[in-house]
DNA sequence: GAGAATAGGTTAAGCGCTAAACCTGTTTGG
DNA sequence: CCAAACAGGTTTAGCGCTTAACCTATTCTC
């Protein structure tokens, strides 16, 4: 059995408050030299307190919930934008002692399950669709603090921290008209689902506008984010006629070059893409994809500092934040033929 | 608050005890009345039980570890490769009724910090080199179940799974003997870190013995696995005048392949290309990468059911568990130029 | 020099659950 | 028909920690 707070405070003729006291760094209660006594009894002997007792004793677990929808089947898929978000996460966390439990969610239900059955003290939810997020209720959810990355979801009862998704596509579509193209497709999964890719829509829309010129809806492809979809894509894509692509992620973008190769498309002289994320892949193709970059460093800290102020009671800045993005031009971005 | 046991049990007029026992599924001792009683009770609250209490009290937490090194600094680096493994161990684990806790490791210390602390039933140690697994104390770790990945320590108190990496790269290399190369050069990380590497440099040049070839020690690439590092080697193994190349992993590979390029070699037709893991990337790079294919799945599903079977106190089948790999042939391998 | 404040503790009551031990009425075996 | 077995519970004693309340010398303060 490992070693106890009760074993530690025997050996050191104390009491096991004082002990708690000294491990927990309450200095005003102790005097040093009893202090600097215990904390060389728990040096020796390796003691760890036991978080259990902690969560149940105190009010908090120290413990934060990293939740990914996953069908139920299926492993959750941490696609490499998800995988940075979960590194960079867990350092900020550990940085403040918290720890992190990884959760994926096959129905609904289990998100409060997972909430309760630990006393997580926060929670994020990550790739959840903003319907779901908003169907959260208080009750089922208590205090939790709850942020929800990427989203547009409206529930006051989650902070949101996302990428400026419509300033995003807005500079990718702008780019692409500045160059001189008109007949730009966009690429990407279906809107309805998630606000994500709304708002890029949205954005990219918008670049058309402000250059005062029309886009075509039928232009519009709706796609899966994976490179099989990408590839026949780009082979519509090259049918339709367009000089020019903006795909919501960076392996479809990749995708669809092949499928433009495979048309017999050269990229960027018939057709420029540009690809969202700043992935690896992106700059590990030929040419060196332009892509819209997001910093996951920041989307993490802004995640966790959001979550951490709102359980040490401080007042949250915003209940959303949105952060901004930046246009990385590479290698598959040039003026259409007509112009050069 | 959330409703807690005794709640549930003072409104179903019965003791605290009978619903654990109900809870818990020991049905000997209720009557199927009383259970659905109280089961109705339950599910109206939505009453979840306390994880912490629950480890407390019972001798297991139900939770496992999942450990990965990382630099104090830095965030814990999550690879394609290592993302996999994470997203289909979460996905075993849940099944069985546990849970999964992400922890970095910055100092060899915290590991057993992150055990006692949690109480962790087990932990997945994914990506210590071989002598920190082989340091592991049993006083450090108590009766933890722990299983390394991709290692090849000796250390008795951990489960070992890998996939079998020696075979692996003798296969890469049989492959390029057979199409008549002898100049093939080895890049990859330092082989005395980890024996993964190890065992992969040694599959290699087993494949030179059973060839009955020489290999010339300067094909030897020391390496980081990273895509710049890749690109870098690319040029000196284009200088070394090799006809061929085995990567340890992907991303290196495709670094190679662009220093290869830029050194005015192509692929395959000047430098035959392998890499390893069969990462999605592999089938992204033209030509398509020819690799080593790791079966992801299995090596998850054995890792969780030796963790769950040693913790059910069933003996495992075996200390060390070896997964069987596969060559898997596609675009960046041909015969040499003077064969052709 | 008396009362208040302070330093440096201790005591005790849980937190929510489990599990072993115990209890009581009803079957069952011989 | 009696003891043994069983069904269906209840009681009790923690698991390892925190925290509020309490206690006792010292040291100030005026």
């Amino acid at each position: 059995m490992p070693v106890t707070l009760k074993d530690i405070a025997a050996e050191a003729g104390v009491s096991p408050a004082t002990v708690s006291n000294v491990v927990n760094g309450v200095s005003a209660r102790v005097s040093s030299g009893t202090r600097e006594r215990i904390l060389r009894i728990v040096e020796r002997h390796g003691y760890v307190p036991s978080a259990p007792a902690r969560s149940l004793a105190a009010k908090s677990s120290r413990l934060v919930g990293l939740l990914v929808p996953a069908a139920d089947r299926d492993s959750l898929t941490i696609n490499p934008h998800t995988a940075g978000v979960v590194g960079m996460l867990e350092r900020e966390l550990r940085r403040h002692d918290y720890h992190l439990m990884l959760r994926g969610i096959a129905r609904p239900a289990e998100v409060t399950e997972a909430l309760r059955s630990w006393r997580l003290d926060g929670a994020v939810l990550l790739g959840f669709h903003d319907a779901e997020i908003d169907r959260l209720k208080r009750r089922a959810v208590g205090e939790v603090v709850l942020v929800a990355m990427d989203t547009y979801a409206e529930n006051p009862l989650a902070l949101r921290v996302r990428s400026d998704d419509h300033e995003g596509a807005r500079l990718a579509a702008a780019h692409l008209l500045g160059l001189g193209h008109r007949r730009i497709a966009f690429a990407g999964p279906e809107s309805s689902a998630t606000g994500v890719v709304r708002q890029r829509h949205e954005g990219f829309r918008r670049a058309f506008a402000d250059a005062g010129a029309a886009w075509d809806e039928e232009l519009r492809f709706t796609v899966d984010t994976t490179h099989a979809a990408g590839r026949e894509a780009g082979t519509r894509i090259a049918a339709a006629g367009a000089t020019a692509v903006v795909a919501t992620a960076d392996v479809l973008a990749i995708g669809i070059m092949e499928g433009l190769a495979a048309a017999g498309r050269s990229v960027p002289g018939d057709v420029s893409v540009v690809g969202y994320d700043d992935a690896d892949i992106a700059s590990y193709a030929t040419p060196k994809l332009t892509t819209v970059a997001q910093d996951l460093r920041a989307k993490a800290a802004v995640t966790v500092r959001l979550l951490l102020d709102r359980l040490a009671g401080r007042e949250a800045p915003a209940a959303a934040v949105t952060l901004p993005v930046e246009l990385v031009r590479r290698g598959t971005t040039a003026a259409p033929r007509a112009f050069s």
